[in-house]
DNA sequence: TTGTAAGCGTTATCAA
DNA sequence: TTGATAACGCTTACAA
């Protein structure tokens, strides 16, 4: 009587497999797999990629990892992924890694509790991590440090000393307020983000120099702190609209996209045409900004580069490399003119 | 003399290093910390937990997977990061996996390229992949099965059989088609997404569905099919409203809500107004499309859900079932009217 | 040029 | 209840 068919169960070629095909020694077939070509005699290798051909051995991750120590994976934290801005650096990061024959993991750290926990995981999973998230998380830090994991601060700086990949911002700024300038405004309004948001502190010392260098002052209440979101925006714009009619602004140059939009929302709901009555500047730009009832003028910045850049950098302190400070990508921002600007009333 | 202080390399503590420290063997600091807590005496548990603590002793994720098989890992592969429909996606699944004390790793498969080679590369560091990616490809699918590696559709289905986690689109056309009829449109036209991509095919087919549902026919032309993108769009408006003036519709319902972004700045740009002249509807719902020229009404999936869903189901495949088919996530699509439809003129 | 053997940090199966 | 031992799949000195 003839036994049930058993059911083998499936496991994947190992390298074993692949000498004992080839009769060779296990060790023999890592060296030549691993580019020794040369250490090794022609019919010799010629058996290994037979038998590594027909049994589609692939090397396991895994245990190369835990062998030498390297995942040949970074990780790539982006505070949020509704943020369409993070997109062209993680395409840049990838690119760059990609020819490092290194894969980028992505992860969502929307908060500190995530972003410790996504760390957490990562740890040995990855080489080293480029932290794009612009939350302050002394806690995830502290971590890296602990875990000795390379990172790299990308379009943020924390701590002074520690190594950051970042655009000029400055001359983004520059860009937005030598174009209102040229349209003839002169009260220029800001609508900052939190103090201590690295982004939001560069981009309005940026505003102050800009307005400065153009020989205009900036009258109190004429910069106003505000979330960077819509909501923000509404809240900015509402404020400098109620300056007394001398000192308000006939232009606003906003810390990002999401806020110009807020701004120009609250224009708008209070009577006002822009870019006729109030010229909006934001910074970053997203997919729809130029469908929207007033199509944006705004800064795009070389975020693709910044992305590569932040994977070259994380790279050399992998080397061993020890790094700090900040690195300025040399790419220059560009001013995207859309609608929302115009000469003053 | 004294030697030169010596560099100690740092080196992470091992469970060797613990059990040395705790004076038991490392097997038995492995079981204890495995939680097999009854399985070991109070005073020894004690002992490890203290030598664990002074460490600072983190388990090596690479180690324990390589001896236990399980990465505690999944895979999320979206076709664009551009696109902030994915993001919700994205969050369901994290809070799932997190719950199962899993990571989700990101990847973004842009094109067939990049799909087959993320895939390639997370094989060994994931259990399973969730795949929301709408491209065809073949390649990746032969490379999923031969590396036996668990996957879910998400959004999308392939041959069937393939285990899919799928919203229920035919109740958001419905909710689309019928708010139109309601405000008295007949002439209903839709521009719908390549053949061959699912939820176009669905779309389309629940779009055919609802309008002979509410009595109504599709004379020729009606249906219109383009890219999925602003420029479909654009391309779908000017054939819909250049049909002979009794055919031309009244409404449009689009594939998704970019391509109806196109039709709205087509029709626009030939001097109609909207949606005074002519409706439009959207699919999915985007950051800025209550901000548009034209503020989108849109169908709004339970994206969070499908997220989770997918993620359940994946497990239950690591997990040794075996699924196949398509799951419906019972959440039900929502309207979201704005500014794009009004009654017809 | 190839083989031997040890090691990477865990877990799992026994036996004690 | 604990310990010894052998995996997991690969790399890498070092020896032959």
């Amino acid at each position: 009587m003839a036994e049930p068919e058993s059911v083998v169960p499936y496991r994947r070629a190992t390298i074993r497999d692949v000498a004992r095909l080839a009769g060779v020694h296990p060790s023999t077939v890592s060296r030549v797999l691993n580019g020794d070509d040369r250490r090794a005699v022609a019919s010799t290798r010629q058996l290994i990629r037979q038998a590594v051909e027909t049994l589609g051995w692939k090397p396991s991750t895994l245990a190369r990892s835990l062998s030498t120590g390297r995942a040949h994976a970074l990780g790539f934290l982006i505070p949020n992924l509704r943020n369409p801005a993070y997109a062209a650096m993680i395409s840049g990061a990838d690119q760059a890694a990609s020819e490092l024959d290194t894969m980028v993991l992505l992860a969502e750290a929307r908060d500190e509790d995530r972003a410790t926990r996504h760390v957490e995981q990562l740890v040995g999973r990855v080489d080293g991590l480029v932290v794009a998230s612009a939350i302050r998380n002394t806690k995830m830090f502290d971590l890296l440090e602990a875990e000795r994991l390379p990172y790299v601060l990308l379009n943020r700086r924390a701590q002074p000393g520690l190594p950051a990949v970042i655009g000029d911002d400055e001359a983004g700024v520059s860009l937005a307020v030598d174009h209102l300038v040229g349209l003839g405004h002169r009260r220029i309004a800001h609508i900052r983000g939190p103090v201590g948001i690295d982004t939001a502190d560069r981009r309005c010392a940026a505003f102050e120099a800009a307005m400065s260098r153009n020989g205009l002052d900036l009258p109190p209440g004429i910069v106003f702190t505000a979330e960077q979101s819509e909501s923000g925006g509404i809240e900015g714009a509402r404020h400098l609209l109620s300056l007394p009619k001398g000192a308000r602004p006939t232009a606003v140059f906003a810390v990002n996209l999401l806020v110009a939009v807020g701004g120009v929302a609250e224009a708008r709901a209070q009577g006002l045409e822009v870019p006729r009555d109030v010229s909006f500047v934001g910074f970053d730009d997203w997919p729809l900004a130029d469908r929207l009832e007033v199509p944006m003028t705004t800064v795009r910045m070389p975020s693709e580069e910044m992305g590569r850049a932040a994977v070259a950098l994380l790279q050399e302190q992998i080397d061993g490399a020890t790094l700090s400070g900040d690195h300025l990508v040399p790419i220059q921002p560009i001013l995207v003119v859309r609608s929302s600007t115009s000469p003053p009333p």
